[in-house]
DNA sequence: ATTAATATACCAACCAGTCGGTTTAATATC
DNA sequence: GATATTAAACCGACTGGTTGGTATATTAAT
């Protein structure tokens, strides 16, 4: 006998949910190319014809999962303990300390999934590439804003632009979770993330 | 008629280094996954006979084109003119600098292959995976020892070490490669450098 | 003559995507 | 309240093309 679809059950995810946490899951493991469209229906427990229903191509399944991944993270950082703190250098310095406690466990459990995605599509899947870009320049742009109220507050004068800052902040992270790849070891991404902390502090310092 | 072989022509680079340098190219663009046996063989003008003659498998082309990377790099930094400069805080500002100008044309031509790989490859290839690491953790040893001696002479109780502001260094270079490809400018890459050099500049700062 | 380098044809496994059909659930009809 | 209709979700076998790698033959160099 035959069954087409489980039993109705209201606590299990949707297919298309579950597949894009496979893909969030196996694209930070092995990267865009390599993870294959079967693995991500094992991993979803779902099959192929489920994937093809909710996603037209791989490409389009990519895409949202960078989308969501953008929700995802700007919700949480948003929620963060640090984001209520008064003082916008405040928040600016604890959202590197933030980022810097949460490199925990797991590499797959705190490696940007778009950054990894980046290298491989960048030259050859534009829309995946530009959902990508999305994800990190927003992120970054909430970031910027901390910053220059911190830069008005602290520093009017300061030769650097609250923007390039911003994105200095991400290259740094983006960086440090290659030499954390690179090594297996967490260690050297924490490091790293302290010579950025550091740095600003030394660029607000009065 | 067939010709298994060109007529040996002195001037024509061998097979394995056409080759290793069409891996170098291939793999900067587009991944190491995505890049085919057959995309290597055609950007070299060798045939698939050739490929394996020099090569057992792609894996073992991606260590020996990382292992190249390192010979070529260190080269490539080691006769560069600031590694001429008597004081070593200026070796060191030098080489940071240097990285900037580099910054030039097209986004495959300044990336770094190593960095491009292990994003790919660090869970599933272990073998290219730890020839990637001593590529770029050797590069960071050479700018250690620079930073080390400016660090005695300048700043002796400095609270950071000489290892972990040299990994520092790699991490921005490596993210900012991210960035400049997700946003396809050069420009973003060089404004987190020029925020390396300023930090630089700060902890050296009497 | 032996060996190193090269070429082409070929293979089995794999991959993204298709297809025909089943099941469930909601709505319309009686 | 029971039944027919419809749409959405789902399934897994299949397909055409691709991929890493092999087999075998040919030529160049020593």
């Amino acid at each position: 006998m035959f069954m087409a679809r489980p039993i109705s059950d209201p606590l299990k995810k949707p297919s298309r949910e579950l597949l894009l946490e496979a893909a969030t899951s196996l694209i930070r493991m092995n990267g865009y190319t390599s993870t294959t469209v079967d693995d991500l229906c094992e991993k979803a427990g779902v099959s192929k014809g489920t994937f093809f229903h909710n996603f037209s191509s791989k490409e389009e399944l990519a895409v949202a999962a960078a989308n969501r991944w953008s929700k995802m993270t700007s919700e949480f950082f948003r929620s963060a303990p640090y984001h209520q703190k008064k003082d916008p250098l405040e928040r600016v310095l604890g959202y590197v300390r933030f980022r810097k406690e949460i490199l925990k466990g797991d590499l797959a459990d705190f490696t940007c999934l778009v950054g990894t995605m980046i290298q491989e599509v960048y030259s050859t899947h534009p829309e995946i590439n530009k959902a990508c870009f999305d994800s990190v320049f927003q992120h970054a742009e909430n970031l910027e804003a901390d910053i220059n109220e911190a830069r008005k507050l602290y520093c009017p004068k300061a030769k650097w632009t609250s923007k390039s800052l911003a994105l200095h902040t991400q290259a740094v992270l983006q960086g440090s979770f290659i030499l954390a790849k690179a090594s297996g070891d967490v260690r050297t991404a924490a490091e790293s993330v302290d010579h950025l902390e550091n740095y600003i502090e030394l660029l607000f310092k009065k």
